[in-house]
Formats: C-alpha cells, structure tokens, sequence
RNA sequence: GGAGAGGUGGCAGAGCGGCCGAAUGCGCCUGACUCGAAAUCAGGUAUACGGUAAUCCCGUAUCGUGGGUUCAAAUCCCACCCUCUCCGCCA
C-alpha cells in the first residue's frame, strides 16, 4: 500500500510514477473521494465531540442530582445525525481503501522504465553454459530413468504436479537441506518453520490480497474463515512482524524458510506445460529480510547475492536480470531476477526473484520499529528465492547430464546423498 | 469432540454504566541528590487517523473482534476469534 499522504500531496507526481510501470491510477475518482472524505470525517468528528461533551455534562449534573431534560432535548436528535454520518464515513473509507489497496507500488528511480520484459537489463551473467557433443535431453527425459513421474502424479492430484522417487527424492530433498544450512550459516539467517495454510488477513499484508485471490487456493472451512495455502513463504515469514514494533537492537531481522508453496496458476493454462518447470506445488527456500528504511537496498543486493551463491556452489551457469518497471511484481520497488541456464530450453529461466518492497507491505501490515526519535516507523521488507527447488532440481539435471545418461552430483550435494556422485539410470 | 477458566498499556494487575485512555506496581526516559553508582525523591512514558506542512497544540477512535442496548459502554446483551486447564481422540 502506498502512503495516502503522498498521494494527497503529490497525485500527478505518483500517477505519472504508476504510469511508468503501466498503471493508470484514477486521479479523478482518488480526488473526489478525499475531499468527501474530509468532509465527512470532519463533520462527522465534530458530531461525536458534541455528543461526547453532552454526555460528560449529564453525567456531571446527574451528580449534582439537577435536572438534565434540558440537555437531553438539545441533544435529541444528534444520535441519528451521528449514525449517518458515521455509515456514511465508514462506507466511503471502505471505497478509498479498495482504491488503495489495488495501487501497485512505486518503482525506485534505479529501475528503468520498459515496456515489457524485454527492457529488462542484464547486470552480469556467471559462469559459462556447457558445450556439449552429445544430443541434450531435457529433464523430463532424463528425469524419467531417476524416478520422475507425471503420470502418476496427474492420477493423484491432476496436472500440473510432480511425483519424485529414489535418488532424485533424495537430491531434493538435499537440495533444500543445503540451501537452509548454507543461508543458515554463511548468510546468518535464522531458521523458522511456518504455517503452510495462512489466513486472509496474511494475505493482505504482503499484497497477495485483494487483487490476486485467482492465484491462490484456498480451503474453505465450515463455519470459520477459510484458509490459504501460501504460494510462498514470503506470507508467513513476513507476517511475523505484522502488527508489531521491532526494538531497534534486534533489527535487521533475517528469515529463512524451506516450505512447499501452492499457485494456482490461473491464466498460464497454455505455458510450460511440459515437465516441473510450472507446477500447482513446488518447494522453495525463502529468504526474507526486516530492515530499517536506509538500509533496504543495500539489502536487496546482500539477499541477491546470497541467493547467487546457491547456484555458484551448484556449478551452475545464471544471469542477474534488474526488471523493468512494466515488468515489476505488484507490491515491489526493485526486483532482481536470477535466470538458470536450461541447456534444453537454449535459454535462462527464473530461478530466482529478490526484490525490495520498501514500506508497501509493511505499511499494510503496520509492521514498525523504533526510529531514533523514539517514534515507530515502518520497516523495509526485502525477500528473494534462495532457491526455487524444483527449478533447481531441473537445472542440475540438464546442466550436469552426461553423454551416458547419467547426471553428475554436484561436490556440495554429496554429503547430502550419503556420498553419492551421480545419478545413474537404473541397468536393467 | 466434551467440560471449565480467561483475553485490559512493554510486563504484572485493578476497574460501582458517567469524574476511565484507564488506579497501582514493575520496567523504561528525564531531572534532583552523589566523586560515581545503588537507594531515595520529582516529573514523564500507548497507538492510529484527522485538523495541518509540523516530533507542539486540538479533536476523534481504540480495553481480543464485530454487532446491539443507552444521552453515555473496558463495564450490560449477542455472535465470533484466540489463549489456558481437564477428559477423549490423534501424528
């Protein structure tokens, strides 16, 4: 959410700032509903201090034991005055908060202004895809002979899920498990196992909600709210301070968690339909981070890097993309993408995407800190994949495959899989 | 699933429908005393929104959440949420 007083203060200068990442913000409508807004809070305050003040007064008279029909009369009407307007200030405050919520974030001057993702900008581009003499199968081919199965998959939930066995569960598996220990101990975040189902609430505060609930799934319970399934760990790890006042000592707070998360992908019916690539479930390991304001973007370039270590040590070849504003997820300021390379694809995919969301989430969730002048001020909220499991699980097996079929383990994954050093189709 | 207890400021803990944004204690901040500290004393110490550009001032709202009764609700009524205890069930 953005703040309502720049928009108060400055509406041309953010609408034009929307624009540039192809919002058009409805500068009319945000106009007529702030001044009715401010008639009508006002009218309606003024009313509540009458009502207040007359109150206070018969209770004091009351005491005195004089006679209060001369207030009351002067009062007779004020409650259904107030009613009004409080219905009235109450509806109105819903509709601007709708108009709020629904305004995507500002992009940071550094991101520049696109039209698509092809006006993303390539900052730098790490080790070198593999030559090789040999026809390269993808991983749905390789994966097959490893225990990667779709079939059996779809007849247990439907499209769009994986099934893994044996050894590939394994490296999994171990994939997650040394992303959590490398972000652990070389990147010092703490560890914290969250909610996979979060409430609507969660939803909101880190952007999910109102405007995306198509994404989501959703589990309706009988009786009580219903539940979302998180379609990443950014939900609950950032709601951790919802509501709350960090003590400035304890900052900045560092979050990883390895959680499945479930998208719904609605309105990719026709996209990547082939292999793990797109998925209704996939596992990822999040890093989140709660920092003072002058500190985020240093952090966007610590929390990326900390990602990019993950495929340094896997030996795989990436590029760091720095979006455009068209390209920029709702709630983000900046947003860095780290493409893998798929050799079968010819081309890098997402593995990775770290972004700053400045004070947009913390502001919906009032997630705040003690500034220097002892009054509470929102925290910055940066997050980033660190990583995409089952992207990365695709990756290693295109990157690695050699000509007999088998795949190479990379050296830091192997004290994860008992010593193993590869996976080899099984010799029947 | 059954039975019971309870949700009040950073914490503990009071609170007859009106003088309650809320006693008291602890904590914290400032000052006095002190060479310094402790102890003691004095004062201060919630958040959001609005008037407004303002850390001052004024107003409004907030005692789990939402509704109701009333001129007036932390206090009375209803619903919901959450926490705790015991029993049952359960990974």
């Amino acid at each position: 959410m953005l703040d309502i007083q720049s928009l108060r203060r400055d509406l041309a200068g953010v609408a034009e700032r929307l624009a540039s990442r192809g919002f058009m913000l409805d500068k009319a409508e945000f106009s007529r509903l702030e001044i009715e807004r401010k008639l009508l809070q006002t009218h309606t305050q003024t009313l509540q201090a009458q009502r207040n003040s007359s109150s206070k007064q018969i209770g004091a008279a009351k005491a005195r034991g004089e006679d209060v029909s001369a207030i009351m009369a002067e009062i007779a009407g004020l409650g259904d005055a107030l009613t009004a307007a409080e219905t009235a200030l109450q509806a109105l405050q819903t509709e601007l908060d709708a108009l709020l919520m629904g305004i995507p974030n500002l992009p940071h001057e550094s991101v520049a202004v696109g039209l698509s993702e092809d006006d993303n900008r390539e900052i730098s581009r790490v080790g070198l895809p593999r030559v090789f003499d040999f026809p390269v199968r993808d991983h749905v081919d390789l994966g097959e002979k490893f225990g990667l199965d779709f079939e059996t998959a779809s007849k247990i939930a439907g499209a769009r899920f994986s099934l893994l066995r044996g050894d590939l569960a394994r490296l999994h598996r171990a994939l997650a498990q040394f992303m959590l220990d490398t972000h652990i101990v070389n990147h010092a975040y703490t560890e914290v196992y969250v909610p996979y189902l979060v409430n609507a609430e969660s939803m909101r505060g880190t952007g999910q909600l109102p405007k995306f609930e198509d994404d989501l799934f959703h589990v309706p319970r009988k009786d009580m709210e219903k539940l979302y399934l998180i379609p990443t760990a950014e939900v609950p790890l950032t709601n951790i301070v919802r509501e709350q006042i960090v003590p400035r000592e304890q900052l900045p707070l560092k979050f990883v968690a390895h959680t499945p998360c479930f998208r719904s992908e609605a309105g990719a019916y026709g996209r990547d339909t082939r292999g793990m690539i797109r998925q209704h479930q996939f596992d990822k390991v999040e890093l989140v981070q709660l920092v003072e304001p002058k500190d985020s973007y240093a952090t966007l370039e610590a929390l990326t890097a900390h990602a990019e270590a993950i495929l340094q040590a896997l030996q795989l070849p990436y590029r760091k993309m720095a979006l455009c504003t068209r390209d920029l997820g709702f709630s983000a300021a900046k947003t860095y993408d780290l493409e893998v390379w798929l050799p079968a694809q010819n081309t890098y995919r997402e593995i990775s995407s770290c972004s700053n969301f400045e004070a947009f989430q913390t502001r919906r969730m009032l997630a705040r800190f003690r500034g220097e002048n002892g009054k509470p001020e929102l925290l910055h909220s940066v997050n980033g994949s660190g990583l995409a499991v089952g992207r990365t699980l695709v990756a290693i097996l295109e990157n690695h495959q050699q000509a007999d079929g088998s795949v190479v383990i990379p050296e830091v994954l192997r004290p994860y899989m008992g010593g193993l050093s590869a996976l080899r189709p099984a010799t029947d």
